[in-house]
DNA sequence: AGCGTAGCTTACCATCGGTAAGTTTACTTG
DNA sequence: CAAGTAAACTTACCGATGGTAAGCTACGCT
């Protein structure tokens, strides 16, 4: 339980730098989500890891600085499945569509870690939530920017804050779905393109 | 700065316990709201209180027993104004709508106490996070329950979705007013109507 | 007047975030 | 293959903070 990812064979104790930052945030993920970042103590997660608690300061500065390390990763991660999700469809509602599809599978794939993680990060008071909302933004970009190609430039006030509706809803849905098992990711996109498509339709000059 | 809200007019120490918990509760919210939860002590919060730390744990039972307290007014509060709101209206468009407007107007009305305390509540492991949670619970079943007159009984589960998005779009929508604060919640309130409103028509039989 | 209890305080503990200083292991390089 | 060196790692510690035990004090009531 506690020796989690052994590259290699035996016991090996020293570890490159990248390596063991990989290990720790995987470590740090499982053990906010246990016990929720207040309740979690720095001593745990380096025992955890098999490490002394200096080490984690040595990488990531503080308590603080770890959690926005996972978020940053998690982050990073959501960015690169949505944008590929949307990059291979044509017509403005087959890209949202998708895009909806790839979210809801990150956050299903990442339920244990992203959702609490992300959850807990609106607590630590400046960067960790900033990180947080640059992941929404990093979101609500990538749907102005791909809707941008079909809307009179610049895009309307309108199309940003239907953006952040959107972002919104699909974070509040995803927390519903998991109450939910059974609903697949196609279903949660479909339930948001039924209930926002028209609205957004009206934005563009004419549907694909 | 540390002696806040006298209710008598020269100094008095001893209150009753309501009015001291209220009083705390403010402060509290202050201070979260300043220094974001983590960094928020309890000695402070006590001190501009004008009371001694035992005192909160008298009444609130631990720093997470406070924000819960502050959390859970608040909510009572928002299902207060949003239930009157769409109480006296005719037609689920009109109760929409004026619940929205409502919402919004909350949160612009204790925009420096509610979103930085709601925020900052999905930290603590499970109580405060709960307590959030039942507030976005209470909001969509209002929302269900508002519709629900207007549906074919039992409430599709393609309502109870719909409204969870909509609770979370207008949650994320709120944040990105603040930074637009030119926005009243009028306009915020007919963005989401715009978006969403055809999306929810076809759930009903007939709109109004 | 006096007495019970709600309001309040002082003084303390344990835990945890964070750090200084030193030790060990692995990799380079002559 | 020694030997140097830098990165990986540890022990031992500090101060602040959440939380508590035990006792004091003023207000209301008979």
């Amino acid at each position: 339980m506690s020796v989690s990812s052994q590259t290699q064979p035996a016991r090996r104790r020293r570890m490159p730098r990248a390596e063991r930052e990989n290990q720790m945030m995987a470590v740090a993920e499982e053990v906010f989500a246990e016990r929720g970042y207040v309740a979690s103590s720095m001593d745990e997660i380096a025992e955890r890891v098999g490490v002394s608690k200096p080490m984690l300061y040595e990488y990531f500065g503080s308590k603080e600085g770890l959690l926005v390390a996972c978020v940053r990763r998690a982050r990073a991660e959501l960015l690169r499945v949505t944008t590929e999700a949307v990059a291979d469809a044509q017509g403005p509602e087959e890209m949202l569509r998708r895009g909806l599809v790839a979210y809801f599978q990150f956050i299903r794939a990442h339920e244990q870690s992203w959702i609490v993680v992300s959850g807990q990060a609106a607590v630590v008071a400046p960067s960790a939530a900033e990180e947080l909302e640059a992941a929404r933004r990093q979101q609500t970009d990538l749907i102005v920017a791909t809707m941008a190609r079909y809307v009179p430039q610049p895009a309307p006030m309108d199309l940003v804050a239907a953006a952040e509706v959107i972002v919104g809803g699909c974070e509040r849905l995803a927390l519903y779905c998991q109450q939910n098992p059974d609903t697949t990711p196609e279903q949660a996109a479909e339930l948001v393109m039924q209930l926002t498509w028209f609205g957004i339709a009206r934005l563009l000059p004419d549907a694909a």
